[in-house]
Order: structure tokens, then C-alpha cells, then sequence
DNA sequence: TCATAATGTAAAGAGTACTTGTCATTATAT
DNA sequence: ATATAATGACAAGTACTCTTTACATTATGA
């Protein structure tokens, strides 16, 4: 099971960039930039923190995608 | 910036026991029970299956709160 | 009472989220 | 061209998620 996420598009919506939003939810700029690229999972708390940023829910921002094959 | 979580509720609205809903979301039964007695924060990979399984939204089941003073 | 299911607690280990710091690359604008 | 901002990559270190195993406690029911 992958996680996918729309961040770079929700980002792009408010025109903001990764430190701005870093700092907003209180993250540091290489935790975004990593989430962002699927470099990691972020916990449950981030991911309540960013959407909760952009006036959103989780689910509008993460994707489960169960793994082909 | 503390997480709190409705798991023991939905479960009993669903009447399922932590082994069950463990074996559902394929997480372990100590995971479940951890993270229903707030012993950690999961990840969103966690919190979107649970709240898939329960059909339902992550911020319908996992609760910021901001530690107040 | 006795058996069984469900929940709670604990501990060790593996894997990983997140931070801080540093540097390279790409875009934007003057 | 060159300065600046934004993004991308990498690495070391700390803290924590999650699994597995094992055992204790509490509920339920015959």
C-alpha cells in the first residue's frame, strides 16, 4: 500500500511554497519537500495540520493506492 | 499539539473488537490498542484505512487538539 | 466456579519520521 | 549575465511507530 498526496497542487492553489507552508503548520521545510515526493509517510498529525491549513480533509490531500501488480 | 481519537467509539458502534478491526486494516491488535489509548501518534497510512474501514473521514476519528494553558 | 474472549501492559527490535545543516539545481527578474 | 528565491538531494542523529511475544487483568457465559 503507497501513499500518493496532492500537496505540490494544493500548494499551487494558494500560491504558497514549501517553507511558507513549513512554517505555517509548523514543519520543517525538508519534512514538507519529503512528504511532498513521497520520500516518507508523514504521521497522522501532520497530515491533520496540513489539511486542516488548507481548509481541507485528509483524505482530499492523501491517497492510499493500494499497490498493483 | 496532542492527538486524540474516537477509535473505542467507532468500534462500538460497529460492535468489533480490536482484534477484528486489527485483522480488517491489517495492523496488529498491540497497534490498535496503542493508538486507541493514545500511546502514539499513527500514521496517516493508519488512519486512512481505519477511517475507510469505518467509512468515514480521518478528522472523524483523529482529533488535533492544541495543548491549552 | 471454570473456561474463554477481550482488553491491558510491557519490552525488545526493526524500520522510519522528522530535524538540522549543507550544497546543487532550477526558475524569476533585473 | 548575475543575483535571489524556490526546489531538490543527501546525510547524520534523535525519537518514535509498529511488530512480535508474552503475560496479567477484566468481562462474559455456561
Amino acid at each position: 500500500m503507497e501513499l500518493e498526496n496532492e500537496l505540490k497542487v494544493w500548494r499551487a492553489r494558494r500560491d504558497i511554497t514549501q517553507a511558507q507552508l513549513a512554517e505555517a503548520v509548523k514543519l520543517s521545510r525538508q519534512t514538507i519537500h519529503s512528504i511532498e515526493r513521497g520520500k516518507f509517510v508523514p504521521s497522522v498529525l501532520s497530515a491533520l495540520k496540513i489539511a486542516a491549513f488548507f481548509g481541507t480533509n485528509v483524505e482530499a490531500i492523501f491517497f492510499a493506492r493500494r499497490d498493483e501488480r
